[in-house]
DNA sequence: TTGTACGCGTTATCAC
DNA sequence: GTGATAACGCGTACAA
């Protein structure tokens, strides 16, 4: 709880000089410097990082935020973990917000990052259209965007190939022998969706398979419209003899629909999901799923936005990686 | 961007006035409040959280600490959740940082809570004699205990009755007719893994059966070292029947063991674990565990530190939920 | 009822 | 080399 002006008065000197011996490597004689650090020890000083972020134009708040859909999700858990340990590398603090696939939420939690001053955020925006993240830009406060992309403003993004994800999925499927298959995709405007439905529709066209409209369905990336999706698509008079599931959530639902009916899994019905699972293989039956270097995302996406924060000119950057196709029992 | 002083020149009025309309109903004659609500809304004027943190005593930032061992552990995940909806709900943000069952890390955190001002912490202390803790109780920032306590000092604290959710476990597992019954607990010096020993030798002594000390192994609550324990019990000459495994990972590692041995769960081994586990009803064999109350253990955690925040003098709480023993088919 | 002025703890720009 | 001192944005005694 000591202050600059506790320290400076401890050691006679001005609070100028103890400044200087904290920060910068100005010219200090050596005895006054000692004399400085030993009130800084005696008094156990630590700067308010409060009051310097208050002083400071921005950019040396050390501090970032992190605002996503669900800190339960385990692929936005990963991320998290990601960006928190390039923040600790960094010596940067972190506030985290859950969103909610709310853009109320994630409008009120972009207010309490401007209000903070953060030095930057990094997020999946709600959508490709997303106008509070888009006016968040205007501030001039760094954004990276992490998984999905925006259509208009350029900002920084790490994201991951979902076109070729998909295709590698629908590959595998058809290879199997499917020529029927399903998709359960997210909001139709969030650019995974976007790209992981093109992948779908692409592959199918790739191996001269027709599309069927009634066989997609778009859900809102939460278990429960996984699960009502798959059974919409199982009570059809022709269903699909296989499923690919655009995210965890949606998957756990639909192999729970599944599962609900009886029906087995690959024998009956094949699914391929999109992002892996936390102990996928103690799962029943494991899934086949497209793995996300989901953690490589959130590292990569926190060393992108302290490179900006360091040289705020630089031009935005993308950094796609690449999802793998994980092949377990599911198929 | 717009500071108070551009909304005083705005409304020709002077900063008092501005934030005498913003904070207190101070008398202010309506005509005048009516042109500085014009000029707020006008500038968007919105409040540095900042400056406000700086001049106020305490307990006004609306900002608060979580730190938790790994966000990526489904129990830290949900009790995060649980603290940061009650601390959405009372508009404040959330620090959030991952300790790693680190004391270093930890202490380091502990540092960042008091540099940023917040105005208290939620955490699960390391162990028992936290020396960090303990040493952050005396900046008087307020702290509120979960899931772990503290031996020494007295805070707020909410945690889940450990002795209890052992017994039933045990009292399952002996009733199905194991009398070999394997402990694999976690850091000894914790308190929860304190009671959950406790609640086991108390079971076998309640029911008339030995205590074998080999059977009863201390890991580090990590996946690895379930599997590892497991591995040891198994290779005893005489092997347990039984396991009971005091959290989550450590469960996850020690099914890994029985199914890489071939062992079939319950039927060659029987196997109840501590924390749930996400998709449960997915895993296979679907676990049998004592559920904890995570979320409400994260929510009443943050309510109680809103309520020390505006109370600082009340006498510290301690909250105690009630485990739930899930019997699926591990067991 | 409203305005002036101070202080919260820093950093940075000047003088000396 | 070192020391005053002016910001940063806000809340609040105190004066008017």
């Amino acid at each position: 709880m000591a202050s600059l002006q506790e320290v400076a008065r401890r050691a006679k000197v001005s609070i100028a000089t103890v400044s200087r011996v904290l920060n910068r490597s100005d010219k200090v004689v050596p005895e006054t410097r000692a004399a400085v650090e030993q009130a800084l020890r005696e008094l156990d000083y630590r700067p308010s990082r409060v009051a310097r972020r208050l002083r400071m134009n921005s950019g040396r708040a050390h501090l970032v935020g992190l605002i996503i859909p669900d800190i339960q999700n385990p692929f936005y858990a990963e991320i998290a973990r990601g960006v928190e340990d390039a923040a600790y590398a960094a010596e940067y603090a972190l506030l985290l917000c859950n969103s909610d696939e709310s853009i109320d939420k994630e409008r009120f939690y972009l207010g309490v990052m401007r209000d903070e001053s953060v030095d930057g955020i990094v997020l999946p925006p709600f959508d490709e259209t997303d106008a509070a993240v888009a006016e968040f830009a205007k501030t001039g406060i760094p954004i990276v965007c992490v998984d999905r992309s925006l259509a208009q403003e350029k900002t920084d993004l790490v994201e991951v190939d979902n076109y070729r994800g998909a295709r590698e999925a629908m590959a595998h499927l058809i290879a199997k022998g499917h020529k029927q298959i399903g998709l359960i995709e997210g909001r139709s405007h969030v650019s995974t969706s976007r790209e992981r439905r093109r992948g779908y529709l692409d592959a199918l066209a790739g191996h001269g398979l027709p599309v069927r409209k009634e066989l997609m369905r778009a859900g809102d990336f939460k278990q429960e419209s996984g699960r009502v999706l798959a059974n919409e698509l199982l009570d059809l008079r022709k269903p699909p003899t296989a499923l690919f599931v655009c995210n965890n959530l949606m998957t756990v639902g639909a192999l729970a629909a599944l599962h609900q009916r009886d029906l087995r899994v690959p024998r009956d019905v094949a699914v391929v999901g999109f992002d892996d699972l936390p102990w996928a293989e103690a799962l029943d039956p494991p899934p086949t799923v497209v793995r996300q270097p989901a953690y490589d995302v959130g590292r990569q996406a926190m060393e992108l936005l302290l490179k900006r924060i360091t040289e705020p000119g630089r031009p935005p950057v993308t950094v796609r990686l690449l999802p793998e196709l994980v092949v377990r029992r599911s198929t």
